[in-house]
DNA sequence: GCCAATGTTTACGTCAACGTCAAGTCCCGG
DNA sequence: CCGGGACTTGACGTTGACGTAAACATTGGC
């Protein structure tokens, strides 16, 4: 794992993602989002792939509107997945790993769907969207048409 | 307007819109959807336009995001472009016309941005989801020869 | 005209996701 | 090694969007 390093504080770290610290150590108290180490005095102290987690969180909640329990299971269900494939994994038969993988593979489908569906509301309100500034235009066109008649 | 229609009971209109009635008492509060009418007693009746508009607010709610004081924001610039269409709107001049278009075109476009950008971003993610899916195919296919190695 | 279902207003409760002190501790550039 | 800014752990406050309960009025089918 080349050595856990973790450099960043946490204000930088909340600037960078644009959120308060207050916001981080709610995700941590929730145990969405646990900093890497900790400095000496027993600061918070950031890895890179902590703030890619904290990125994944807001898109998730940003994005998809999910809440925070549901962004946990969400993501505890892929830190399991990665567990399972490296070290310290011996001790799991075949059978347990295909019912995970199962289990993330009906997850992932489950969100594909959402966001199918989603992607599909978007594209119609944003033709909705077209159709009425497509009125807008025209209705400007017959104020100017009415201005060129009263002048 | 073809007589002033407003069959619809509260309850009814709350169940196929697929929230409660609070919610619907909640948003007249708010400003956001009177009921067009009143039975001779002083109960709610809805159009089937106001029914229309609620699943607007829903589906601004929940598509978008928004909350229910931008939503409102947006249904109060719809509804006076609609007014200005209509009658009395005489006493107003080409010039505050033009500009009140010009502003719902501005608005328009905000919110056209805003969908793109979320179009964009949801299709990123549905790129990771399919990516992801086939990593989890590919492992469950190694499981599948490690299995029949095994046998 | 009765009465069960549905509606009305008023008001307090709730829940998630943080915001905001307070009172102390840590970090680090000069 | 020192001082101002950043960080720590509590703890209580806030806000949006309703839920829920009480006490009473309306509605509409029989």
């Amino acid at each position: 794992m080349s050595a856990g390093e973790a450099p960043y504080r946490i204000g930088d770290v909340a600037q960078r993602a644009g959120v308060t610290t207050r916001t981080l150590r709610y995700y941590q108290e929730l145990g969405l989002l646990a900093p890497a180490g900790a400095s000496p005095g027993g600061s918070r102290r950031y890895s890179e792939a902590d703030v890619v987690r904290l990125l994944r969180i807001l898109e998730l909640r940003n994005v998809m509107g999910f809440d925070l329990d549901k962004i946990g299971v969400i993501l505890n269900a892929e830190d399991r997945l990665t567990a399972l494939r490296h070290e310290a994994a011996r001790g799991i038969s075949t059978k347990r790993r295909r019912e995970m993988l199962d289990e993330a593979v009906a997850l992932n489908h489950q969100m594909q769907a959402q966001v199918q569906e989603r992607l599909a509301v978007l594209e119609a309100f944003l033709g909705d969207l077209e159709e009425k500034e497509a009125v807008y235009r025209e209705r400007v066109a017959e104020l100017g048409a009415v201005k060129a008649v009263g002048r």
